[in-house]
RNA sequence: GCCUCCAUAGCUCAGUGGAUAGAGCACUUCCCUCCUAAGGAAGGGGUCGCAGGUUCGAUUCCUGCUGGGGGCGCCA
């Protein structure tokens, strides 16, 4: 409705502006929501805007405008303000309309067409599957998540997807983790191999182990000499140089090389282990926090297919790439990128940034209208190689569109946490809805504004949940329940209220407020900021309460009861759309 | 060094071209014989990091500076 009387306004102003400047007739309308109450319902800042270009002074171009302002029942007064605001009064009526189409549209209340059921793709999380996942990964889950809910609300046909990163070394690592963890327990007490510090660290290693030795028992085991032979060395322990670390990391290295060699068959079946486990918690993990997603895209089916190697071959052949140091290089900088990168190492291996690439190809063949990748902020030196692949591919960068998410800071008794997956040294997600609530949860990461730093202080979430504006949300919803409860009637009788009864300032600013409620989402959805939905969310409640407190609702006169409840019953059914954006639940009763 | 995000009340953060810059927490007072006090009412608290520029108008846009997070691998 509100909508409606947004565009209503603007086209009165059309006309006005027609008749006064014709000449300017191209000039953009905006009709804004002032924030003071004293400034009416909307404004208008067209004199101002034209003032200088009709070289006329502004507020009496504001006081013509409005003398050309066509009539309409819907405007109760328009008049020029400050250096040359238009400032509108709708009627009651017009305002209080609103509670009806709530009441009327239900959980389609709010959404709208704008998106024309075109294709977007949503990809976000695509954490590695190389452990839990950490209270970082939780916030591009519920960002990622809520943004799907919001453009879907927005009208857009939304697919989410997974990308599992289940070809890289990361997950060799893993395996070869877990293997050593493995070789500990069928020899135990004989002397071992030491557990490289660079290896996956987590107590879930030693579980995944436990699992496998429980299963196969000593099936995977191995003679220690053999495994020893011919490995790459280890620097010495104190040593943190970069000498060292690299040392490190080849040791690693051949000891995968060293791990496939002694398994053959069964190094693919450890590999499937690992993964299939961790993949298993993560998703029951994301399912748990209401995180879904349409597709699990394998990294691993674009070698299937052979989509990379043919990927690479398009770029040869259209002259982007070419041959140093052994490796073969993507010229991004052609694209503006600092650097070359290197898609295909000197061992014939294709880099990380290839199988991006056919990712990527692959995304833009699914035929979306619109393609968003929601990455950490670590991510965003990675975006111009990505750009420049896809415009050497012959394909329109400009589809794709990159939400960078900044990360989340845990404090624990005031401590910020470690968040490294390998060293096992992290706070899981899971650990951090068991403490803290799903909703809360959910909720506190789409609090803030996704390209802001996040500081997420676990104790205070936890000792002091109740300030937690979630609550305050949804004890609002749990109130008009209980007042519907007590009320008894049918609901559906309450698109028949008499709501010209609802007169006072505390109603009046309720309903302009509900009317409010479409061009949130609105704005949310073209802004990619599922964030204004929680804070709308907030002021809505806050001023549902505060009526509460002021004003009786459930009074001895029926029509005027029925026009209150009418009123709360809209404002439930607005904070009910508006979490459901945010996946968050709304209990009847707290 | 380069890239990027940020700097707003004591703290955590909204607002991003408009009129007297907002909220929560914390602090000071009040309000349950009354529909859930996980609530409400009132109050104190600010040179919107600094300096220029664009504009009728800048916390908002541009440039520089200062301070902070993150990123700059033939890792993923």
């Amino acid at each position: 409705m509100s909508h409606d009387l947004k565009s209503h306004l603007a086209e009165l102003m059309r006309a006005a502006l027609l008749s006064v400047a014709p000449t300017e007739s191209a000039t953009s309308i905006h009709i804004e929501r002032p924030k003071q109450a004293a400034h009416g319902d909307f404004s208008c800042n067209l004199a101002m805007q034209l003032a200088r270009s009709i070289k006329r002074n502004p507020r009496q171009l504001a006081q013509l405008l409005v003398s050309e302002l066509p009539y309409s029942v819907l405007v109760d007064t328009a008049e020029v303000a400050g250096a040359g605001f238009i400032n509108f009064r709708v009627s009651a009526a017009a305002k209080l309309e609103v509670v009806r189409s709530i009441l009327e549209q239900g959980d389609a209340f709010g959404r709208s067409t704008a998106g024309d059921r075109r294709k977007v793709l949503v990809e976000f999380v695509s954490a590695n599957p190389t452990g839990p996942l950490h209270v970082g990964h939780g916030r591009g889950a519920a960002y990622g998540d809520s943004l799907c809910k919001l453009l879907d609300f927005a009208g857009w046909d939304v697919t989410s997807e997974y990308y599992v990163n289940d070809a890289g070394r990361q997950m060799d690592i893993l395996a070869v983790s877990t293997w050593l963890r493995y070789l500990d327990l069928c020899s135990p007490g004989a002397e071992h191999l030491p557990f490289p510090a660079n290896a996956y660290q987590g107590d879930y290693v030693r579980d995944m182990a436990r699992q496998l030795f429980a299963a196969h028992a000593g099936r995977y085991l191995r003679p220690t000499a053999s495994i020893c032979d011919g490995l790459a060395g280890l620097p010495d322990g104190a040593r943190t140089d970069a000498a060292a670390a690299q040392q490190r990391e080849a040791h690693l290295d051949s000891l995968i090389v060293k791990a496939r060699h002694l398994l053959g068959e069964e190094w693919t079946y450890l590999h499937d282990f690992v993964l299939t486990e961790q993949l298993a918690d993560c998703r029951g993990d994301l399912e748990e926090s209401g995180v879904h997603f349409d597709i699990w895209f394998s990294e691993q089916s674009l070698f299937s297919i052979g989509l990379v190697a043919r990927c690479v071959e398009r770029l040869e052949k259209s002259g982007h790439l070419y041959v140093q140091d052994g490796a073969r290089w993507f010229r991004s900088t052609a694209f503006g990128d600092e650097k070359d990168r290197v898609v295909q190492r000197d061992n014939g291996l294709y880099t990380y940034f290839a199988s991006d690439i056919a990712y990527h190809l692959n995304k833009y063949e699914r035929g979306f209208q619109r393609i968003i990748n929601v990455w950490g902020a670590d991510h965003h030196g990675y975006i111009p190689r990505v750009r420049g692949a896809i415009s050497a591919l012959g394909l329109d960068p400009e589809l794709l569109e990159v939400a960078l998410v900044q990360f989340a800071v845990l404090y624990r008794s005031g401590w910020k946490a470690q968040m490294s997956t390998r060293s096992g040294d992290f706070v899981t997600l899971r650990t951090l809805r068991e403490d803290v609530g799903n909703d809360a949860c959910r909720f506190f990461y789409v609090l803030r504004k996704s390209d802001q730093h996040l500081e997420f202080d676990l104790d205070l979430a936890k000792s002091e949940s109740n300030d937690n504006p979630v609550y305050y949300i949804q004890y609002a919803h749990a109130r008009v329940c209980s007042l519907l409860g007590l009320w008894g009637g049918e609901q559906k009788t309450l698109t028949a209220a008499q709501l010209e009864l609802l007169d006072s300032p505390h109603q009046l600013a309720l309903a302009a407020r509900l009317g409010g409620f479409p061009e949130v989402v609105e704005t949310a959805a073209s802004e990619l900021a599922p964030h204004l939905i929680a804070f709308y969310l907030k002021d809505l409640a806050a001023e549902f309460h505060s009526y509460y407190n002021a004003e009786r609702i459930l009074v001895d006169e029926p029509a005027l009861q029925c026009a209150r409840v009418a009123l709360a019953a809209a404002v439930r059914q607005v904070i009910h759309n508006g979490m459901a954006i945010l996946g968050v639940s709304c209990p009847e009763s707290m």
